[in-house]
DNA sequence: CGACTTATTGATGCACTTCAAGCGACGTGG
DNA sequence: CCACGTCGCTTGAAGTGCATCAATAAGTCG
């Protein structure tokens, strides 16, 4: 059974045997964490990478009134600070949503790996330009969409990523976040976002229930948020000649 | 006279003689492009990689529904999409919002720079980790700052980015975005920003004339939105010892 | 079983959007 | 040179989408 970092980075570029043996490498030594423990904190030096083999996180702050905000969202191999030894010090928390299983890679091993591995070295390009591209459209999705679009949307996003790394089996998929998440990430009341699930319900696209989410029908709630994943930057994945709208035709 | 793009690495590590001589390199050929012309647009592969000398720009996308949704402002020195060669298309557009003086600069000449001048090199990552920054406080600034405090903390984020590369005399700052591009870059309508800058103009924390903005009050301006520049990772800037706040106290 | 978190639903209010109209600055062409 | 169109800013009026407050029900964990 190969873990969810290299079914990721076989997603984006075939990987060799050695390749491979070279991941396992990395995460030998996982540990397990608990739900709403926080991996990292604002003002800390950062000391190693951490990847998510097994369960949710996500990047957030709070804001001086205490109203928190969640920017990004962690699933199965996915590095949660993959660049950050650069910087001095975190300008952000990263913390579990679930229970996780997690491995803390020390930047040396990094440094190693991408000494000698060209192609894992230009996935975890690849990695870090995609997490972007993500956080880019998570600005799009609560800047431009409205509520119930601005939701269906992230669903739509989990699904595929998720599925990239085999975590979903008949369009249904682990969903840990409580309706509170979901709210401090999409900038809404929790209230708003209870009533905006049920109207995704009431239409027949998805069903919640103990934590787990099913998505009924995937092409008619990508169509109903106008989801296209070309932000995602998956290999396998084809979408229409969608050209570019520019600055002349603002209007429709 | 240095340009922009050395004096904002400056601010990051200093440059030897070597060094700067090696940035002046990459700036020989410029071109002048006017107001509200695309860079480069969604779907096309990335060839070069633009560099503002002189002017605003930003990165954009065009919902279906002919929203548009600002991501990024580009001010003189910032590097447009560092590391953009690595995915296959754009998934966005880069659109000036004045008329800029640009630079495009081929992979080879970056990779060039990158294998002979580690400082540069380092430099260029710490760039592309604050831009990454500065996308997640304007996450947190759309998804959960008031109107009022969102606006405001732009205006303190321009004053400082743009004094670090010397384009801020007396509090003073060109300033030619309209109020629809600043409408959207915050999800906010363009009759709610004017009313808004009113309030700001009344407040005495600004002023804005000709296309000029002038902030009256940088202290005043920065506590009314709360405005810390920690995730500019800036050398020279120190702040409190500003600890996080983590999972337990959500509530203020 | 009892304490606490999460989900749900109703009622109220206001912050924001939308629509609309007027105004000044600017550029262009007759 | 003036007429005209366009664009950005401003202001008013009206409607509503979302937040806030509140109270109950349903899980969930010790």
């Amino acid at each position: 059974m190969t873990h969810a970092l290299a079914q990721k980075l076989d997603s984006y570029e075939a990987l060799s045997d050695q390749d491979r043996w070279a991941l396992d490498g990395l995460v030998l030594r996982t540990r397990q964490v608990g739900a709403h423990v926080d991996l990292i904190r604002e003002g800390e030096a950062p000391e190693n990478v951490h990847l998510i083999l097994d369960g949710f996180a996500c990047r957030y702050k709070v804001l001086p009134n205490g109203q928190r905000q969640i920017m990004a969202y962690f699933v199965p191999g996915d590095f949660c600070d993959l660049n950050v030894f650069i910087l001095d010090e975190m300008d952000h928390n990263i913390g579990t949503i679930s229970p996780c299983r997690v491995v803390d890679i020390p930047r040396r091993s990094i440094d190693e790996i991408t000494a000698r591995y060209p192609n894992i070295t230009k996935a975890f390009w690849w990695c870090a330009l995609v997490d972007e591209a993500v956080l880019r459209e998570w600005l799009v999705n609560i800047g431009g969409r409205p509520p119930n679009q601005r939701i269906a949307h992230l669903l739509c996003e989990l699904h595929t990523r998720l599925e990239a790394v085999g975590c979903v089996t008949d369009n249904s998929f682990s969903f840990p976040f409580t309706q509170i998440d979901l709210a401090d990430t999409m900038g809404l009341s929790n209230v708003h976002v209870n009533r905006t699930i049920r109207e995704l319900k009431a239409l027949g696209l998805i069903t919640l229930k103990q934590r787990t989410l099913t998505i009924l029908d995937v092409d008619r709630i990508k169509a109903y948020c106008h989801f296209t994943p070309n932000y995602l930057h998956l290999r396998n994945t084809r979408w229409g000649d969608r050209r570019s709208v520019s600055w002349i035709n603002r209007e429709q």
